[in-house]
DNA sequence: AGCACGCCGACT
DNA sequence: GTCGGCGTGCTC
């Protein structure tokens, strides 16, 4: 009777044993179903043990093993064994957040769709994952209708199948699987007219070179240089090597179009999409397609990294500096970094994208581990907007807009242009206040205020969550007199509002574009140019081309200039990037207006002189003097409690059992978490810092157990974070 | 994480 | 006399 060692989705920091009289070496990888304690879970199988190990006799059986599917691929397995050792998860835990959750809970019982060609997995409850025969009928007729008329909206569907009942679900299936498209792709430039740039050529020929072995670059191209373009003549050469590829994007829900594109440019390839919005079945579908070898290209989130993809031979990460790639629950891990390791182990190129690099890849590119790939110019003669600092301390600003910026705001509406007003705060104001005794609108769960949102007179806090209706007097002293501080989009919008009566004023921030379709909606109403002036926080920052879109007023940037996270800075200049390169994308010169109380600080005037170079070698050199990042290595212990005194306690008998620390090692004092109290919990964190990865490393693994055995009250929660984004 | 077992307060 | 609080311990 065979063993074999099962990973099950428990927060536990081993994997079980179970017998299993047919296993053989070919199951390694495969799904399995098998008791647990009273129940039943689906785990995968990591090994196959030669020996009983420390339980003989009291194994119990494996269930059922789900054969009809190809076992996860060696690889896929080493990625998750990787995975689970680097961020110090258990591999239960890294494997269930990998596979699609219709599949983790899977009851087994594989059936095929001979009509569809994709295999049907039924769940417990009874209802086939990959989309009920009615629906999978409709989804087969709408793309049987794509492959004979080409793309379509969701609309023009809708005409098409009027009539059918499922029709909406189906094309619900099929928008999230990203085999159509929600919003209407861009006509697509002709690929060698304009032809391509010097440079967008010399780097596809730098990377496809490379196809075959591993190689990292990083490839540095300003906002609308065309780094897509260039991923997609790689994709194209992968695929012609019969090769899969995997792109990933920091939010697939923000970048419809780039589904679009990919879709369009290559009409013959099966083009997946990986995110966390999606279906079950949807998410499902296309895992099991990629693992199958069916799909050509995954588009996916950073869970898409652990996409098994048995032919894969190139990675893409774009926008690779964003946050996004950062898992921040759960298994906290960097999807970035993740594909790099992966893309070394399988032997496969990766190419990480971004127009401001995150200061751990341009250090890594500066010493040689990554090859740095520039494009310089902007594609489609697009010249780089001007970047105008309006200096905002002597001038009399009105409700936060500075005349400069009204005056251009004037002339984008004269020339019927479109402008763009960036502030990076929701809500009406960021706080209210009573005049009288200096009451504030403090969140009861949290250490934090709530936001006034005037549309729906609602104070909201943006931690937890938690709402209550504006109070009509001060709820400590009965004042009438209850006064909004500060300013978010709301406001701004009110404002533009008066300034303009005859502009349509647009706010585009998470309450406006609550749900995918709302989005949806704003952005065919900005596309079709039903919209003025936009008012919009980071949401309209990434990716995309409003063709007469001019101008971009940033307002409030200052705030994140001398906050205490040192690497506020790099995500601000980051954003300024991002969001100015809004400005001017086709025929029309763009303008971005700055306004600061510091028009001399240098990340400002590194941002006026588009000199991102500039700016990160002077972050470095701070870095490197300060010893942060990406010259130490950072992990973070955190324990939140009903009582900060219990995180505390945890946290301090946890440094101590830690023994004596190497002197490579640096742990910080016990300290309360900056936003200390959240949702009722109070959290506290222990910084770790090493000078070298390596003995962090080892020290984490060490220390692991450890933590596992110390005792904790039932409500006190701790995790391990390592590579944090946030101290 | 679930889900047991296991000892101390207010109820039919 | 029981139902039920959550403290401690285990799951191949």
């Amino acid at each position: 009777m065979a063993i074999v060692r099962v990973a099950l989705p428990v927060p536990l920091p081993r994997a079980f044993d179970y017998l299993a009289d047919d296993a053989s070496p070919a199951d390694l990888g495969r799904c399995v179903r098998v008791p647990f304690g009273k129940g039943e879970k689906t785990g995968v199988i990591v090994e196959l043990p030669q020996d009983g190990q420390a339980h003989p006799g009291t194994l119990r059986e494996v269930r059922a093993v789900l054969r009809e599917l190809p076992p996860l691929p060696p690889d896929w397995l080493r990625l998750a064994r990787f995975a689970s050792a680097y961020y110090q998860a258990p591999l239960g835990e890294v494997v269930s957040a990998s596979l699609p959750p219709a599949l983790r809970r899977a009851a087994l019982i594989p059936l095929r769709d001979p009509t569809a060609g994709w295999p049907l997995v039924l769940t417990e409850s009874g209802r086939a994952m990959l989309g009920a025969p009615g629906r999978a009928g409709v989804a087969r007729r709408i793309l049987q209708c794509l492959a004979d008329n080409g793309p379509r909206t969701r609309a023009a569907l809708r005409e098409q199948f009027a009539g059918s009942a499922s029709v909406g679900r189906a094309i619900g299936d099929l928008l999230a699987a990203g085999a159509i498209c929600p919003v209407a792709p861009p006509p697509a430039a002709p690929p060698d007219l304009p032809a391509l740039l010097a440079a967008q050529t010399a780097a596809v020929g730098a990377i496809a070179a490379a196809l075959g072995g591993y190689a990292a670059f990083l490839l540095h191209g300003v906002t609308g240089s065309g780094k897509t373009e260039v991923y997609l003549r790689l994709i194209d050469r992968v695929l012609a090597r019969g090769q899969q590829a995997l792109l990933l994007v920091p939010e697939i829900g923000l970048t419809p179009q780039l589904e679009g594109r990919v879709a369009q440019r290559f009409p013959d390839a099966l083009v997946v999409s990986l995110h966390s919005g999606q279906s079950d079945g949807a998410r499902s579908r296309g895992f099991v397609q990629a693992l199958t070898g069916a799909a050509d290209i995954v588009l996916g989130t950073r869970l898409a990294v652990f996409t098994p993809l048995p032919r894969l031979g190139l990675i893409v990460v774009d926008e690779e500096q964003d946050a996004s790639f950062k898992q921040q629950d759960g298994v906290r891990y960097s999807a970035r970094d993740l594909a790099v390791w992966r893309a070394h182990d399988l032997g496969v190129p990766v190419v990480l994208g971004s127009a401001t690099p995150s200061l751990e890849s341009w250090q890594a590119a500066r010493r040689g581990r990554y090859r740095l790939i520039d494009l310089p110019e902007r594609a489609l003669a697009a010249a780089m907007p001007a970047v105008r600092l309006v200096d905002t301390r002597r001038v009399k600003l009105d409700n936060g807009l500075s005349p400069a910026l009204i005056e251009g705001l004037t002339a984008r509406l004269a020339r019927g242009e479109q402008s763009l007003v960036f502030l990076n705060r929701r809500g009406y104001a960021p706080v209210l206040c009573c005049a009288a005794c200096g009451w504030v609108s403090a969140c009861t769960a949290c250490s934090a205020n709530r936001v006034y949102h005037a549309a729906d007179r609602r104070l909201r806090c943006h931690h937890c969550g938690a709402e209550a209706a504006v109070p009509q007097h001060c709820p400590s002293c009965g004042n009438q007199d209850l006064q909004p501080f500060g300013r978010g989009t709301q406001r701004l919008e009110a404002r533009l509002d008066e300034l303009f009566p005859s502009a349509r004023v647009l706010r585009v921030d998470r309450d406006a574009a609550r749900t995918p379709a709302l989005w949806a909606q704003m952005l065919e109403r900005i596309h079709n140019h039903e919209a003025d002036i936009l008012v919009g926080t980071q949401m309209l920052a990434k990716g995309h081309d409003f063709a007469r879109l001019t101008l971009v007023g940033v307002v409030g940037a200052d705030a994140s200039l001398f906050a205490a996270d040192f690497r506020a800075a790099e995500r601000l200049f980051a954003q300024l990037m991002q969001v100015g390169g809004r400005s001017g994308r086709a025929d029309l010169p763009g303008e971005v207006l700055v306004q600061t109380d510091y028009p001399h600080h240098p990340l400002y005037q590194s941002l006026q002189a588009h000199d991102y170079a500039g700016f990160a070698n002077t972050q470095l050199a701070e870095r490197r003097a300060a010893g942060f990042p990406p010259f130490a290595a950072h992990a973070i212990l955190r324990a939140e409690a009903p009582q900060l005194a219990q995180s505390l306690d945890f946290l301090r008998r946890a440094a101590s059992a830690a023994g004596p620390l190497p002197d490579t090692v640096v742990f910080y004092d016990v300290v309360p978490m900056r936003l200390a109290r959240r949702a009722n919990l109070e959290r506290a964190q222990l910084l770790l810092e090493s000078s070298s990865r390596t003995a962090l490393q080892a020290l984490l693994a060490a220390w692991l157990p450890q933590l596992y055995a110390l005792k904790a009250p039932r409500d006190l929660y701790w995790h391990v974070e390592v590579d944090p984004l946030e101290l």
